[in-house]
DNA sequence: TTGGATAGTGTAAATTTGACACAAAGCTAT
DNA sequence: ATAGCTTTGTGTCAAATTTACACTATCCAA
């Protein structure tokens, strides 16, 4: 919209949108960032939506979904990964999905195909105010959405089930956290997504096996308890062993 | 296009299209079916090309893509799983796509956005001369393809990348061969999917322990050498496996 | 000082993986 | 018919990995 001045001399898509499913990490549960599209559109149907656009014909798919994701957080630089292409005809069925279309210049009656994408992004490092977007933005922890607008639950199914295997394959999991964290956080994260309890011990064992985290000499500070040791995550190491053909954080 | 006439009275959407990478497995090698655009096309670039074709506004994007695919072989009821879109707006830069775009009626000026789709098909079922298309169509062993027109190699080699990362999950191997198959079929299935030679005793040790395969009575008949015992997929055992949370066929 | 909360640690049994070689069965050519 | 070629089919052992499981240490707050 009107917030990338940049993108104005060139034309939207009226058939091709993305819509970000923006992973958080609240240091309990997995969350998501959705729009509330207010009382208007809740008449018919549910407030809550992804954020997403049409896109630009002058921007590629992965552009388009960074370009979302920045309007709305002010973040960039972030990580991101395709889902896939979602497009029933008939996915928009509710006149007040037509007046939510018009509102954000899309045309009512055409038929769209949205490409998904996710993106985890450290809750730490964002501003909710950063964009005018943002007032209408929330996290809302995952395991409460019951109901999206348009096709938007299925979307986010989609996108949970991409992450859980993901997150197998690759330790993507640390774009969640701060830059200093705690290994219970990282168990709690791993859990979250992969939506099952792992053991205390044989996490942290295997974790540290993989030898891509750096303990810093600094304790967790304040909490009521025995304070636990702050870790970072190691990119050279990682590069070294993914270089290896390593493939498997088995979970 | 023509042939299939219940499509007629819906519009193409020149802004959306689907391509399939039509996985086949000789007994040998994975295989892909290719279209030969002919030697006007070969001028400017390269003559291979995945099959693909724009969507009907009325039709969603795996209808859209088995028709594709029916199309071309005449065959339905495939295994079949989105790969995920692609579009660059540069996508097309040669006069000769041009050509070959206005060929196949889609508006060479437009920015396309791609859905990409990968098959599974058991070659045995596949007779070459079902539609006019298949003329120009063909089997080419993945490995020997090195160039393919528009950005269809990239959309290979993601093709490739989702099917090996999927068989490590799911035994889809089995789309890929005939009802009644030998172990050393699968063996080589497995290994030319995975790309790396894997031990032969190992190998079926694993995948029978597995037990979702049903030994057959019979004998191979007609080789130079120890005939083979044949097996099925047995469907059933799979669902049961499956319905237990099992995810893992670890290769 | 005590109580509450979470951090941090080791071991033993079971399972899985990886490496490795040779006899059996059928076909072909002589 | 026989010898030779080709591929099938099979077992074991060592190493690595996975699973299950419980108690002490440290900090904060009352």
């Amino acid at each position: 919209m009107q917030h990338n001045q940049k993108k104005i001399n060139s034309e939207l898509n009226p058939n091709v949108s993305v819509d970000c499913v923006i992973f958080g990490f609240d240091l309990e549960q997995l969350t998501v960032l959705l729009i509330d599209r207010g009382e208007i559109s809740s008449a018919f149907g549910p407030r809550m939506a992804l954020p997403g656009n049409l896109i630009y014909d002058n921007e590629n798919l992965d552009m388009a979904a960074n370009r979302v994701l920045d309007e709305l957080t002010g973040l960039n630089n972030i990580y991101l990964e395709q889902v896939g292409a979602f497009g029933d005809p008939d996915r928009i069925h509710k006149e007040s999905d037509r007046e939510w279309l018009k509102s954000i210049r899309a045309e009512p009656e055409a038929r769209v195909i949205t490409v998904a994408y996710f993106t985890l992004v450290p809750m730490s490092n964002y501003k909710p105010q950063a964009s005018s977007f943002a007032k209408n933005a929330d996290w809302v922890p995952v395991n409460e959405i019951k109901e999206l607008a348009f096709d938007h639950f299925e979307i986010l199914q989609a996108a949970k089930d991409k992450l859980k295997q993901k997150i197998k394959i690759q330790p993507i999991g640390f774009n969640l956290l701060p830059e200093k964290f705690t290994l219970s956080q990282l168990h709690r994260l791993y859990e979250s997504i992969l939506d099952k309890p792992l053991d205390k011990r044989n996490f942290r064992r295997k974790i540290q096996k993989l030898d891509i985290l750096s303990s810093l000499r600094e304790k967790q500070r304040g909490v009521p308890h025995k304070p636990s040791l702050l870790y970072e995550f190691n990119e050279e190491k990682y590069q070294e062993l993914t270089q290896t053909g390593f493939d498997n954080f088995g979970f």
